[in-house]
DNA sequence: TCCTATGTTGTATG
DNA sequence: ACATACAACATAGG
């Protein structure tokens, strides 16, 4: 599930355990959930430790300890973050645990596409570090964006808008939702962009990421909320969706391996 | 039973 | 070296 705004709605749910003393740390040391960290330095230096501050950096979360812990977490297509009452018995999918006196910290994910990460020190790690400029930034320039659709000239633009190396926290939906805004085909090559469409392209990436965090990342609800029907989010689910501003139905296909939505009356080839 | 799923990465090919 | 395409990862739910 999680994109941009779902991370950002995520990471908020923890937040009633930072400055909270971490009094066990339950893992199942082999699960693929571990295998880009050791999950025994995890347990040893977050015992005792208290998380101080969580950040999210596209579809990467960050907690930092008292005791100087970069604890990273990826929440891959099924993962969850949640807070249960003291003595929650994990359950199969809950992977990591930080065990508080009043609380539970869980991290979920049953498909375990997901990843922790973690280290030890003064200054980030390179998994932090190097993350690439958010999409709300000033260094998202049009400039950036013509160079970037022009080196993968060939390539699908929807294929393009799910790499993270440019596109932070873009996923699958809102790829769709960004193309369906900008009217622009999710085939057309990339290179084919006149500056006028990269410029509404442009716009509507930002338009779509802002609105997104908006009315699902900051949501106090308790569970993830939809944003509002005339998004295309809201239809793309439906078996017979139709385009909220044309009422022509919606097409599915798969493109670069992905399903992809799309509305034939606004988004041409 | 069969199909799909809001993600990433390693590998093969051009 | 770079761009491109796709299988593989593992599980639940329709």
């Amino acid at each position: 599930m999680p994109e941009l705004a779902e991370v950002e709605f995520y990471r908020q749910r923890w937040n009633p355990g930072l400055g909270e003393p971490i009094q066990r740390v339950l893992l199942h040391p082999k699960a693929r959930i571990f295998r880009e960290c050791d999950p025994s330095l995890l347990v040893a230096q977050l015992t005792g430790d208290v998380l101080l501050t969580s950040e999210a950096a596209g579809k990467q979360m960050l907690f930092r300890s008292r005791g100087d812990g970069w604890l990273g977490i990826h929440l891959g297509l099924t993962g969850e973050l949640s807070v249960q009452p003291a003595g929650y018995a994990p359950g199969k999918s809950d992977h990591l645990v930080l065990v508080q006196h009043e609380r539970a910290l869980v991290f979920t994910d049953p498909r375990m596409f997901g990843r922790v990460q973690f280290h030890v020190g003064p200054s980030a790690p390179a998994w932090w570090a190097e993350i690439a400029p958010p999409v709300l930034s000033a260094a998202f320039t049009v400039e950036a964006l013509t160079a970037f659709l022009h080196r993968r000239a060939r390539t699908p633009i929807k294929s393009i808008l799910l790499l993270q190396e440019r596109f932070p926290g873009i996923g699958n939906w809102m790829a769709d939702e960004i193309l369906w805004r900008a009217a622009l085909h999710p085939r057309r090559p990339a290179g084919s962009l006149i500056p006028a469409e990269i410029n509404t392209l442009h716009h509507e990436i930002r338009w779509v990421a802002e609105n997104a965090l908006q009315v699902i990342g900051a949501a106090k609800t308790p569970t993830l909320p939809d944003p509002p029907k005339s998004w295309l989010f809201v239809h793309r689910r439906e078996a017979e969706g139709k385009c909220p501003q044309t009422g022509v139905p919606l097409v599915h296909e798969e493109i670069g391996g992905r399903n992809t939505c799309w509305s034939p009356a606004r988004q041409k080839l």
